[in-house]
DNA sequence: CTAGGGTTAG
């Protein structure tokens, strides 16, 4: 919007100002348009250009080279070249930038080869172009070959190895730099002091700063910016903020470095005091800002933020967009999603491998995988990044073997991508897969990590698999991780469904962190393995000790709890204050957990008073736990009004005619059972069947209640007669 | 040649 203003004054300015300032203020103007990719604004004043008879002026023909290159228009390109009497290095050096960043390397060597003279600005160009490629070895080889061994291309080099995550590599062709006596200038140390940030080493900081010191560079902007990135990398925070304090000078990178610093330590509030206070804002900043609501967990104020910052004339970048389409996407919200995309293709950002990863993610989490696969199929160099997103998404929307396919075709996954399977199959309830998977993943040499243990160990807890869960248990010791929330809450979880409460107390009692959780597993685990007054006690102590707040699932634990140890007056106060105290309305197993509460001591006027004063439907188990109360304290007249009721439910659902029919069979109604299940057999309904499982050699063998399943079932029972027979010997 | 912000699993 600045540029446009700027762009119509510059006519205005013609006649009043000189040439060369006229000149000056051109090109600058065409970079600011090149950068923010205002093109169809650049190609109107290369015309007006054109028709003053300055295009060709050395200075701005370079920077109309480099507008065209950026934005691939290979006729203007050629046109701009042609311009040229014939190509000096400088042409020679802005085309060897554009091949490299459009990735064509061969051309960008050939460029290079075929340059009669060769200046440190092509060989820095082409050692740091292949560098942002990640070509680390070719650079490298370039570099030894320089025969301008300059600061500059000592540099690049360095900050080359930095970008691509070599920093113990950058440390050491630092030391070799000072080795050849060529002195480091202020860009080289806001390298190193990356370097040194990302190897972790406290050593090597300070040596650093003690030479930033001595060679009087420690108050220069870029080194001071990366200095509070370094103090932030070891953890010292206010450290960092006294270098920010000391500092002349601070720009916006200063700003923002000291904005993430608050939001990283999850202190939203200060670093958006801090936001709304910086001087100076950039894109980036306003970036930085969204994309940490976006991560913690706030999406409509990132949102918000967003459409402020458009608001205020900022063009958002190809970060920013990134962070906002995720954003939506966390937001399903299509529709905005959708206008985002569009601006994104009219732009040319749609092969950016950040942006569409995350329109792939939108199109899946609002269940259009048709449309992000078609996402996923534009990306001309797809990154793990991106098979990982579709694989995800495909697990989301329940299309497993499309997930599967594509699993098996990512060129090299990594541990995300693992997870994401294992995660996939956990969730979609293929249990046996999940196995299958983790175990394909050990023998790949992929090291599972919390995440891949809590989803095995849920696996597990699903299917009740002791042998497997214990297994996992061990290797999650190995791992140093059992202790984790994610993993403990999962062990804890494995060994109450498999019935070893010790052992999940003993997990959940260690861990040192716990969230809301871990404690509902835990309170969950006791009350329905018996332990009920242990479960009553934790939920009290949870109430006291920690921050979580009771929910539904806990609250229904609790009841459960009463229930089975008859603390009838306890579970109604619980009861009755859930809305109240707990702040969650009373659901429908919560009613039923009390009837049967009641119904199981015999107090069933209250019980039927109850299920009658429902805001809604009863679960059909609410009545069938009455009618087993009637049963067992002899209340005919009670239980024939619950009866007519459960037989009412039972049109709509096999479980009421079940639990009738094994109601009448227990008081020995017989003419009553087979009327009922007479009734089931017209209506074609089924009992849906039950269904046992052993675990033999780490492998599960399911036997249902209704279908000869199992194949090896005629073995299994000649061996339960042998068993009898024997048994019968020895008795007699 | 340089510092700050970006995508995926749990």
């Amino acid at each position: 919007m600045r540029s446009a203003i700027k762009f119509k004054t510059l006519f205005g300015t013609l006649a009043s100002k000189n040439l060369r300032t006229y000149l000056q203020t051109c090109g600058s103007l065409l970079k600011t348009l090149t950068e923010n990719r205002r093109i169809a604004v650049g190609m109107a004043l290369h015309g007006h250009l054109i028709k003053i008879g300055l295009s060709s002026e050395r200075f701005i023909a370079i920077r109309l080279l480099i507008m065209y290159l950026d934005s691939r228009k290979s006729d203007e390109v050629s046109e701009i070249v042609k311009g040229f009497d014939g190509f000096d290095s400088t042409v020679h050096n802005c085309l060897i930038n554009a091949s490299i960043q459009w990735g064509n390397l061969n051309e960008a060597r050939r460029l290079f080869d075929e340059m009669r003279e060769r200046n440190e600005v092509s060989w820095t160009a082409l050692i740091s172009g292949l560098m942002r490629c990640g070509r680390v070895d070719e650079s490298m080889w370039y570099f030894e070959r320089n025969p301008f061994h300059n600061v500059v291309s000592w540099t690049a080099g360095i900050s080359g190895l930095v970008q691509n995550g070599l920093n113990v590599e950058a440390l050491k062709l630092f030391l070799k730099m000072l080795g050849s006596g060529v002195r480091p200038n202020d860009a080289t140390f806001t390298s190193v002091v990356r370097a040194c940030a990302g190897y972790g080493e406290i050593g090597w900081g300070m040596s650093v700063l003690g030479l930033i010191v001595k060679t009087g560079y420690e108050h220069n902007l870029s080194v001071s910016n990366s200095l509070i990135t370094l103090c932030l990398k070891m953890g010292e925070k206010a450290l960092a903020r006294r270098v920010f304090d000391q500092m002349e000078k601070r720009d916006v990178v200063s700003w923002t470095a000291i904005l993430d610093m608050y939001v990283g330590a999850g202190d939203l509030r200060e670093a958006r005091r801090i936001f709304d206070e910086m001087p100076e804002r950039n894109e980036v900043s306003w970036s930085a800002m969204i994309a940490r609501y976006s991560q913690s967990g706030h999406p409509e104020k990132a949102l918000k933020l967003f459409l402020q910052m458009i608001q205020s004339g900022f063009i958002p970048n190809r970060s920013c967009l990134a962070s906002i389409l995720s954003t939506l996407a966390t937001l399903e919200a299509l529709r905005v999603g959708m206008n985002i995309h569009a601006h994104v293709v009219k732009i040319g950002f749609e092969k950016d491998v950040f942006i569409s990863s995350s329109l792939i993610d939108l199109y899946c989490k609002c269940g259009e995988t048709k449309d992000g696969r078609t996402a996923f199929d534009s990306i001309p160099e797809k990154n793990v990044v991106s098979w990982n997103s579709m694989v995800a998404g495909y697990c989301l929307n329940g299309q497993m073997e499309e997930a599967k396919e594509l699993f098996d075709s990512i060129p090299a996954p990594n541990n995300i991508s693992w997870n994401t399977m294992v995660g996939g199959y956990l969730e979609n309830k293929q249990f046996d897969k999940v196995f299958e998977v983790f175990n394909e993943m050990l023998l790949c040499g992929e090291t599972p990590n919390i995440s891949t243990f809590s989803s095995v160990l849920s696996g597990c807890a699903s299917i009740a698999s002791f042998e497997k869960g214990k297994n996992l248990h061990g290797k999650a010791i190995k791992h140093g991780v059992q202790y984790d929330v994610f993993v403990g809450t999962a062990l804890a979880d494995m060994y109450a469904k498999s019935g070893d409460i010790e052992s999940s107390k003993s997990v959940f009692d260690r861990m040192p962190e716990k969230n809301e959780i871990s404690w509902t597993v835990m309170i969950q685990g006791l009350a329905e393995n018996g332990f009920a007054a242990e479960s009553l006690f934790l939920f009290e102590e949870m109430k006291r000790t920690s921050t979580v707040a009771p929910n539904e699932l806990m609250l229904s634990s609790v009841l459960f709890a009463c229930s089975h140890t008859g603390l009838i007056d306890e579970g109604l106060r619980y009861f009755n204050s859930m809305e109240a105290v707990y702040g969650t309305k009373p659901k429908g197993r919560h009613y039923t957990c009390v009837v049967d509460m009641l119904s199981r001591s015999g107090r069933l006027v209250e019980a039927e008073e109850l299920l009658k004063s429902m805001p809604f439907q009863p679960e059909s188990n609410a009545w069938a736990a009455l009618l087993s109360g009637c049963n067992r304290h002899k209340n005919e007249e009670i239980a024939e009004r619950t009866a007519k009721k459960l037989s009412e439910l039972a049109e709509k659902n096999s479980s009421g005619y079940v639990m009738l029919s094994n109601i009448y069979a227990s008081a020995g109604k017989w003419t009553d059972v087979m009327e009922i299940r007479r009734l089931m057999r017209d209506r074609g309904l089924k009992k849906s069947g039950g269904c046992s499982w052993v675990e033999v050699r780490n492998e599960v063998h399911c036997f249902y209640s209704e279908e000869a399943s199992h194949c090896q079932l005629a073995a299994i029972y000649d061996m339960l007669q042998l068993l009898r027979v024997e048994m019968l010997a020895i008795e007699e």
